[in-house]
DNA sequence: TCTATTCATCGTCTTATGGCGATATGTTTA
DNA sequence: TAAACATATCGCCATAAGACGATGAATAGA
């Protein structure tokens, strides 16, 4: 039950990372809490499509909430996940530099070509 | 230029990772490289969809393919996926844990109550 | 050359996702 | 208690994504 368990929580994990807004506001709560009131102007969305998307993020336990009053503060709850990302920005760059680079070798091909 | 192609990579990435069946994928495909023909009988999903599955993650840069004779063979292009799937089961992992420490405290607390 | 095999792609359907405005809910403040 | 504020949720639309069967294209073998 709890390998099933798992392999779900996963693809929750992944599919709440796999949008760029959701990772533009993980990246600006790496800055310490923040309450919605605070996030919203930060963002070029509406105050309903934020609240959802920390709303999924949540959902995903990859931030935390807590009622303060009328606000409500969000904040990220296990660092751990930067250092996912990060590893993905690093496969990333690899295969770009890796793009770069077959891109020189068939531009040399080309200019000896002439 | 790069920065954005890299967050557009990132999600990319992220995107083609959030599928259990090409999570499965991936994890058939760590024992080597596969052609489609090994891999379908693996699945029980048709052709056309496991197909489109494995160009997903081929259209991510995390698979090969070659194409050999009539067979198309796939292979992880990085084992380096492997880690950022490592990274989520162990943040999934903790999550579950933390959700059993809670439950023994709650049921302590439930006990103690009568 | 005809046939079978292997795989990608297309068309279609159904469901999921992201976006928004409007509304509901709870909380301070006047 | 009324008004203002802060958020979540609802209902809707448009687009994306997953699934399948059917078709297409390439190769291998008879």
């Amino acid at each position: 039950m709890t390998q099933k368990s798992v392999s779900d929580l996963r693809v929750k994990i992944l599919s709440a990372l796999s949008d760029p807004t959701r990772l533009e506001l993980l990246e600006y709560l790496s800055g310490g809490e923040r309450c919605v009131c605070e996030i919203l102007p930060a963002f070029q969305r509406s105050q309903s499509t934020i609240s959802k998307h920390l709303n999924i993020l949540y959902e995903a336990d990859i931030l935390e909430r807590k009622v303060d009053g009328k606000r409500t503060v969000y904040c990220i709850k296990d660092p751990q996940v930067f250092e996912i990302i990060r590893m993905v920005d690093s496969l990333a760059l690899t295969q770009i530099s890796q793009l770069a680079e077959a891109g020189k070798i068939l531009e040399k091909s080309l200019n000896n070509r002439s």
